[in-house]
DNA sequence: GGTTATAAGTGCGTTACCGCACGGAAGGTG
DNA sequence: CACCTTCCGTGCGGTAACGCACTTATAACC
């Protein structure tokens, strides 16, 4: 369990106030993600909602084809399981582990009851909702009108914002299938990549070396994800707003 | 305003138990929605909720280039402006009038109210926004792996869902801008739907002759969607279930 | 009823991506 | 070290959709 000491590194989780954070650190569970571990898939009955430390995850959409689509990743800002609080309980897409880590896990009822409350955590978590509601809506226009190079670049961008280290643990395969695009299709556009200097490749690792070369790579879908994502959770990257409660020692939050 | 005793159809209020519903009918503005207003852009302050009853709405992201992408169509079973009780007040894509008609508009500030009450409204509109984030989500992977005859009968068949009559007032080249495809496409694929004679064409008219001829030719995203708000709104298609309420005559509801 | 704006159809070269079938390389395993 | 699985690179024909230029039709308007 977390104790309120703990760096836990959670955006959303760091955002609640000291009070709802202790009424939660007992029922939040702290568990290694690994790769490729699936959240939940189609219909299935979600028991946790997850809160992402260094682990990053997908959600996609598996068609009957067996082609497949991300619809939109979830790292340390944000959480997996929505469905829980909006009530609807399930949804129709898939969450898989895409980079390895650990985060922490909340059981249903609880989230249930705390989003209930009608506190800062159901703040919190509509907003956040709305944030993904962005990032969906940019991935289905993204998408349609956009080059596979475009996309694998803003795809690796938005992991490295999650992850602490500047090298993503990823094969083409895996990638090519959370774009929806041929495994060939990866390789030419991240070969492109690599000829530019911004990234480099090795057999399952990328290691981003020049992230001003990404960023003139891609679409303009990453900086308009962020920015709607900076808006509506700006207290979520500045600790010391709103939220902070007098009292706590600034170190409390890295 | 809006009398208890009228059939207002928009299946949001419909769903409404008489208390819930008494309360807020002096608050719904009954509004003509003519064809290509704006409801919102990006950015903009939303003063209003609109609860379409036989207008159909778009939701659609513009690029930088002047392209654009629906995201979603919202009709007599949703709501236009999530946003505003989520909390970000705005959104980064569009809103526009897709169909002609009216709905029923509610203040910000009223909606915000009502919402903050945890009542039924608020489970419904968090219910509705979660269907509404499926269609998103089906909306990118039908634009990643779709042709656009698949699309065009899938877009077709979720707006005669939501009008009372078989025929769409629609010009390909609205169709086009909202499917984020060229006109030719559209021109192409309409061409193709109506020599098997699904559906008539004349100058911005399309009447549908054969459903299932355009069941047949859409993809699995048309019925995944309409599955999925089914599952999550069953009460809202079926008022004389949880939601109805003793002593209330029947004929209230149609 | 003739004019005009708008909507819809057509043709053609171009392009991005697909599907498939390889060959080769990296790295873990016995 | 040899082996073998997994991952990555490459080539090639096929195709859906694009961009552009243009014609034809339809409805509305004076």
């Amino acid at each position: 369990m977390l104790s309120a000491q703990t760096p836990h590194q959670n955006h959303l989780l760091d955002a609640l106030p000291a009070a709802d954070f202790e009424r939660l650190s007992g029922h939040l569970e702290r568990i290694p993600l690994a790769l490729g571990e699936m959240l939940y898939e189609p219909g299935g009955q979600l028991r946790h909602a997850y809160f992402p430390a260094t682990a990053v995850v997908s959600l996609y959409y598996a068609m009957a084809s067996g082609a497949s689509a991300e619809i939109a990743g979830v790292g340390n800002e944000g959480v997996v399981g929505v469905s829980l609080f909006m009530g609807g309980d399930t949804t129709s897409s898939s969450a898989m582990v895409m980079t390895a880590g650990y985060g922490y896990r909340m059981e249903r009822k609880i989230l249930k009851q705390e989003f209930d409350r009608s506190g800062a955590l159901c703040r919190l978590l509509l907003l956040y909702t709305q944030a993904l509601m962005a990032q969906m809506s940019q991935t289905a226009a993204c998408n349609r009108h956009h080059t596979v190079e475009q996309q694998l670049s803003r795809w690796l961008l938005m992991t490295l914002d999650r992850i602490p280290s500047g090298e993503l643990v990823m094969t083409q395969e895996l990638i090519a299938r959370m774009l929806g695009v041929r495994r060939e299709g990866v390789t030419e556009a991240a070969g492109k990549l690599q000829h530019t200097g911004a990234i480099r490749y090795r057999r399952g690792h990328i290691s981003v070396l020049n992230r001003a070369g990404l960023e003139s790579s891609t679409c303009e879908c990453y900086a308009a994800v962020k920015n709607e994502r900076n808006r509506l959770l700006t207290e979520v990257h500045n600790p010391h707003g709103a939220f902070t409660v007098p009292g706590v020692p600034a170190g409390r939050r890295y």
